[in-house]
DNA sequence: TGGGAGTTTCT
DNA sequence: GAAACTCCC
């Protein structure tokens, strides 16, 4: 290759992507005939967006780069990562090396879309080239449109031309791995640690993703029962890039249509984020915003503790305050409670679950919370009230999951915040009322 | 990827 | 009296 011929390196920025293989960044990075200087930068404009500075999100980023550290010094080369704002990362980097082209996996949250923009032209102002890629999609921006070019805003229809595409295309590859001898030369440099970024070490446990073929081909079956691990926990994975959706698509082509579903849902709510940003702080449904939502703190301070007196939503709770990760069927629950039953407007749960949840992701955690609310696209309607203890007799109902998550459980129990008759009557009264 | 309430049907 | 069905929210 002509380049080869050139001086100057190569620049691959990481960023929710922390993984060696199949990145599609890293390996045209690595095929450009340049030096390739691996980088990450920790943007204190996200951090300290993060109350906890025991955020367990952070310790599992800086020790997956770590391992990213350690795997790429056995060919001679090391990580380098920054702590400061990405534009200002750049300039001291084009001061200290002499980068030729710079290369990223496309981010499409609202954010990350005007910081790339930012850095881009940053770039191009001092002569670099910026190359980016799709990689943590199958599909994206608008590559699964409606026959007139508009987006899709329901699912099924979405989802049908998502997979037909994908059996014309099939799923792409791109082997990273097997070209780390260019990555550039040199010497292995250490993180900055947590604490000199202002955070501490925590046990973060991320649960390893269970992708077995069993797993899989129950998933159908068992994903409902909280009190089952019959859930891949893929999410955080997904989050940060740690295995490549790739991977997981050919495996769900070959063992479950379901869980296919739930990957091509991730990227419906990421095309929705895509094309309509202002969900991030509005309802998709703009009928929807003369709903009068109660928003009282002290309910909601007892939903987030886990002392509804209801016992499904208490437990997942509870599960998610200890563990930072909740089972979905829970989550689907205590989100509609919130709404519905308590009247408290969505974005209040919605911030309390990206802040406590591991796997949080913006685009999805929006598309469910609306889901839940009737506020979004394609949601569910709003006289779709769930039982609590409907739901608990269905999903749990020899109470091993509630059991769990609150030891001390008793017949008994607490008494509930609001009789479920009478919070079901008020959530139609009030919906019906807004939306006429 | 509901549930409540009323009605009919099965036992 | 449970289970199935139906209309409505």
């Amino acid at each position: 290759m002509e380049a080869a011929l050139e001086t100057g390196i190569a620049v691959c920025w990481l960023r929710r992507d922390l993984r060696l293989d199949d990145n599609s960044a890293l390996y045209h990075a690595l095929k450009s005939g340049r030096q390739v200087l691996l980088l990450f930068i920790f943007d204190p404009e996200i951090l300290e967006t993060l109350p906890d500075k025991s955020d367990r999100r952070v310790a599992f980023i800086h020790r997956q780069l770590q391992k990213i550290n350690e795997k790429i010094s056995q060919y001679g080369s090391s990580l380098l990562v920054l702590h400061e704002l990405p534009k200002e990362a750049f300039l001291k980097l084009l001061s200290n090396y002499a980068v030729k082209d710079v290369f990223t996996n496309h981010d499409y949250e609202p954010y990350a879309r005007k910081r790339d923009k930012e850095v881009a032209d940053v770039l191009a102002e001092n002569g670099v080239k910026f190359h980016t890629y799709k990689d943590q999609v199958i599909f994206e921006k608008n590559e699964v449109m409606k026959p007139d070019g508009s987006p899709y805003t329901v699912f099924t229809p979405y989802s049908r031309v998502w997979k037909n595409r994908l059996h014309s295309e099939g799923v792409p590859g791109f082997p990273s791995e097997e070209h780390m001898e260019h990555l550039l030369k040199m010497q292995k440099r250490n993180l900055p640690s947590l604490e000199e970024m202002g955070f501490q070490s925590v046990e973060d446990h991320v649960p390893e993703a269970d992708l077995s073929e069993a797993l899989i081909r129950n998933y159908s079956e068992t994903r409902n029962l909280p009190a089952i691990s019959g859930t891949s926990m893929v999410g955080v994975h997904l989050r940060f890039g740690t295995i490549s959706v790739r991977q997981l698509v050919k495996k769900a082509l070959k063992w479950s249509e379901v869980w296919l579903n739930e990957l091509i849902w991730r990227e419906f709510f990421m095309m929705i984020l895509w094309h309509f940003p202002q969900v991030e702080h509005q309802n998709f449904r703009s009928k929807y915003d003369r709903i009068p939502w109660r928003n009282n703190e002290r309910e909601f301070e007892l939903w987030t503790k886990g002392e509804t007196g209801y016992p499904l939503v208490d437990a997942g709770m509870r599960q998610l305050d200890e563990t930072g990760w909740m089972h979905n069927r829970v989550r689907m629950l205590v989100a509609g409670f919130l709404c519905k039953h308590l009247l408290i407007d969505w974005r209040w749960g919605e911030a309390y679950f990206a802040e406590k949840l591991l796997d949080y992701e913006l685009a999805s955690n929006n598309g469910n919370w609306q889901w839940a609310a009737g506020t979004g696209c394609d949601a569910t309607p709003y006289f779709r009230i769930f039982n609590p203890d409907t739901q608990l007799k269905k999903f749990d109902p020899k109470l091993e999951y509630v059991k769990t998550w609150i030891p001390d459980f008793r017949a008994g129990y607490l008494d509930p915040i609001v009789d479920h008759q009478f919070a079901r009557a008020r959530a139609l009264e009030t919906y019906k009322k807004a939306l006429n």
